[in-house]
DNA sequence: CGTATACTCAAGTGTTCTATTGATTACTTG
DNA sequence: CAAGTAATCAATAGAACACTTGAGTATACG
């Protein structure tokens, strides 16, 4: 019975190791807060992190194999996104931990962020308030196809690379708070830094849209599958008509 | 600025993944579902786990450098603990999403666990109702030493290799409830057992102690730093008297 | 039907991880 | 101070892993 029982411990434990396997790569961590913006196809992500193809596709497999990521294929594109709510959950405790007790962790932020003389942040509760008396412009700082993959309900996209010539059109009289992929993300604090550079009064949105989204508060999601064409690219989906665009 | 910005991407996720690492060793996930129990010295673990203490000793530094542990000396035992509640929260949600999503684990649960003709889990809500009601008894079938470093207020520890001895002094007109150390741990299952072969009525507590104390319920903590001796042994701490015993 | 594209697979290589062994350190006790 | 115990350290062999490269598969398109 006591070894019967020590193979069943080991079995059990084996495979709560797989999941925690998956965790233990910093590209697949990386997929995974990707992933968390909303589903993508390989090459993009490769793309984006500046890894080959194979390779990407090969963490991504380990990533299946976890149970962390599902895929759906649509003609030639393999889609991939996070297999259930709970894997953002996990991504984004190892973030608490990691940021509560890792020092060095402590030191790259003061390093990268150390010196940002911005607006303090503003909380999710500080925005939903804010939403609630209509004195507040959100805006969503990530890609184009993030945002139309879901994004905070009444959020505008001006993706960071755009912003600078968007400026013009952006209204002076409002105050705006930017959001991007999470906290350690720096889209928001790029879009600050412009928008109070043009005197406009900006804060950032200290969480990001998953997080968001994991507390339950109103989103718009894609209307159609999400689509990513590569930067400067026109955007295509299945059965372009040229004629049509 | 783009070259310097994945440098501080891959730092970024490096000190994450640091933590997940971590999380990738199935012994190392024992570890900590045996120190949410409460904190313990380095061969108790051992020798429960069936390792070497060398081995031991090196998943703990392993755990250590990924902040999820923290130890505390005490004479010539090493009390490891983990460093906060928001380890157990990973635990807890890796068990989740393994659960939900590894078709693996379920076969070796349903495999282990399949024929098991018990009475259903009560929920935590489901026991604190009736524990305010007054008509149960909460048992703890975990080894003494987890009972007295922490337990629900309120039980009574009996541990599982004691039980059948210790059932005749055991009230019959109550109904039990009985915990363990979590969903995945049979201590509790056999307690439910032996006390429904005796004719009385029992159900195990679906969840264990660690839950519990996560879900800031009620519970009792040891008064004196825990106490681990090996099995039979009498129980010594620092500075044994031998006529105070 | 041929070409291009997105992705996967398989093999190879260098690195990292795990567990063992034996030695060493730190502390307690007599 | 010598002996015993808990734990760590150091060296090592074998396994597992990450990334590359090149080939192979599936789908789209002209």
């Amino acid at each position: 019975m006591t070894s019967h029982h020590r193979d069943f411990k080991d079995r059990l434990y084996a495979q709560f190791a797989r999941v925690g396997k998956a965790l233990g790569s910093p590209h697949r961590i990386e997929i995974l807060e990707l992933l968390a913006q909303g589903e993508r196809p390989v090459d993009s992500l490769a793309r984006e992190m500046g890894l080959s193809l194979a390779n990407t596709s090969q963490h991504l497999q380990a990533l299946r194999q976890a149970a962390l990521v599902d895929s759906r294929k649509e003609g030639l594109f393999m889609y991939y996104r996070l297999a259930e709510p709970a894997v953002f959950d996990l991504c984004a405790t190892i973030r608490r931990v990691a940021a509560r007790r890792l020092a060095d962790l402590e030191r790259l932020l003061n390093q990268h962020f150390g010196s940002r003389s911005q607006p303090a942040a503003v909380g999710i509760q500080d925005l939903l308030e804010r939403m609630r008396l209509g004195d507040v412009i959100v805006l969503d700082a990530r890609p184009a196809s993030e945002y139309e993959a879901g994004h905070i309900a009444g959020a505008i996209s001006v993706p960071i690379d755009e912003l600078q010539k968007r400026l013009r059109s952006l209204p002076r009289d409002k105050e705006y708070v930017a959001y991007c992929r999470g906290p350690y993300c720096v889209y928001a604090d790029r879009a600050v830094e412009l928008l109070t550079k043009s005197r406009r009064r900006a804060r950032r949105l200290m969480e990001g849209f998953p997080e968001w989204r994991a507390a339950g508060l109103p989103i718009t999601l894609a209307d159609s599958p999400a689509r990513h064409g590569r930067r400067g690219d026109p955007v295509r989906t299945r059965r372009p008509r040229r004629s049509s665009a």
